[in-house]
DNA sequence: TGAGGAGACTATACGGCGTGAAGTTTGCTG
DNA sequence: CAGCAAACTTCACGCCGTATAGTCTCCTCA
């Protein structure tokens, strides 16, 4: 059996990390449409076929770069949620918030890739394509729930939300974390994450620009906005 | 000249219906990548090129249907909000949102072909495909924002919104229906659409489904915070 | 009435796609 | 050095959109 160190493996690993650095650079350049397996080949000098070897088929590949893409903007929002003053709640909600449009708007055809019908004929596994880095950026949107909660609790509080209405996989990372947020506080989360979600989407693809001239400006309005209903008074 | 009514018109006005028809059902069964020009030619026993008479390209048939679909989606809500007691703001605000959920989860490949990227290698005309049902749907959204503001004012006229900032198309239609409504109210509606857009969206990509059993029940704690947003007191 | 023309459709072809089967080269290992 | 497995290529199939050219059918008008 070979070393785990070997050449083989070696060349085995640096092909893989080229073929989905290829595709990352398609998808970049022509959407993520351009994600063919010809087309990876074609820059790498390879024949299509080639990819077999390494992933078993297209939808496989596709969802280790939803995977990779998807790490990534776990990492920028959780980068700036770390990053920001842990005392101004209303402050570093805002930071998160804007990391989250942020990348979308730097990263359209990742935003795409993840949450969009990605490739043509592309059909996720079951359990949607990455649910990992799905849970962490809903735990990122449960610190914020969980930093909001003091002031947010006697808004919320009355829903009749149990801990059986949520995923368990998602519930063993936030449950952990943040052990004084009750479920209403994690469908406050969710809640706020289709709200982000939502804006953002329409304006990737396209919707709210042929209804808006300032995106932006709306955001920053959501924003404020949030900050209001999570009973925080506090200008920043 | 042939005459309006001539029969090679009403040939041509039906085989063109029937391409529609038929391209819809595929992408009923299938999902929207399931729409090829050779799928449609053989379901109705013809030759796929024989489709370019009807429609210069594919990406000419599937704009068409955008605005077919989306038009289904704006009667439907529509409907839906002229059915309810005019006098009730919350619960036509409330039967309006339902509405919107409920026809994506009717029809999740329109949903999906509106909102998402569409077909494998679709390209939206300059504009979007279908501004006007865009319109529609956004001036229905205005219609509860104009019912809302009486109570919601207080809560959001601080904002420095302009009519500049918004799409003159839009506020052709939006500014004679509700002359009371300022830019700020214009803004609301914008926000509560991306709320309502963001979590149905989620949930119809299976995304709210990793995290959450129940997404009805968040969609219902969704339409009472946004009653209680809007500044409604009443339970409904 | 019959010729001309327009419109509807087919046949053929090209390049691109994912993928399966079979064959060939390369390099490690015993 | 023999053998073997991994890496890769070649060929093939059926799918796609679409361009071009040809055929057939029916309407119109002299």
């Amino acid at each position: 059996m070979g070393s785990t160190g070997g050449r083989r493996e070696r060349l085995r690993a640096e092909t893989t990390a080229e073929i989905k650095q290829v595709a990352l650079k398609l998808m970049a350049t022509g959407g993520p449409d351009a994600i063919t397996l010809r087309a990876i080949a074609r820059e790498m000098g390879m024949t299509a076929n080639a990819i077999y070897g390494y992933f078993a088929t297209r939808d496989d590949l596709v969802t280790m770069l939803i995977n990779e893409v998807y790490t990534a903007l776990a990492d920028a929002v959780d980068a700036a949620w770390a990053e920001a003053p842990a005392g101004h709640a209303a402050g570093r909600i805002q930071t998160w918030a804007r990391a989250f449009r942020d990348w979308a708007l730097a990263n359209p055809e990742g935003f795409r890739l993840i949450y969009g019908d990605p490739v043509p004929g592309y059909q996720a596994p079951e359990g949607g394509a990455a649910p990992d880095a799905a849970h962490r950026v809903c735990t990122g949107i449960a610190a914020l729930a969980d930093a909001a909660w003091p002031h947010a609790r006697h808004l919320y509080a009355h829903g009749d939300f149990q801990w059986s209405d949520f995923d368990a996989g998602l519930l063993d990372k936030v449950r952990p974390a943040f052990p004084d947020l009750p479920p209403a506080g994690v469908a406050l989360a969710l809640r706020i994450w289709g709200h982000l979600h939502g804006l953002v989407s329409l304006e990737i693809y396209g919707h709210l620009h042929t209804q808006t001239i300032n995106p932006g400006k709306l955001f920053q309005e959501e924003l404020t906005q949030l900050v209001r209903s999570l009973g925080i008074d506090s200008k920043e």
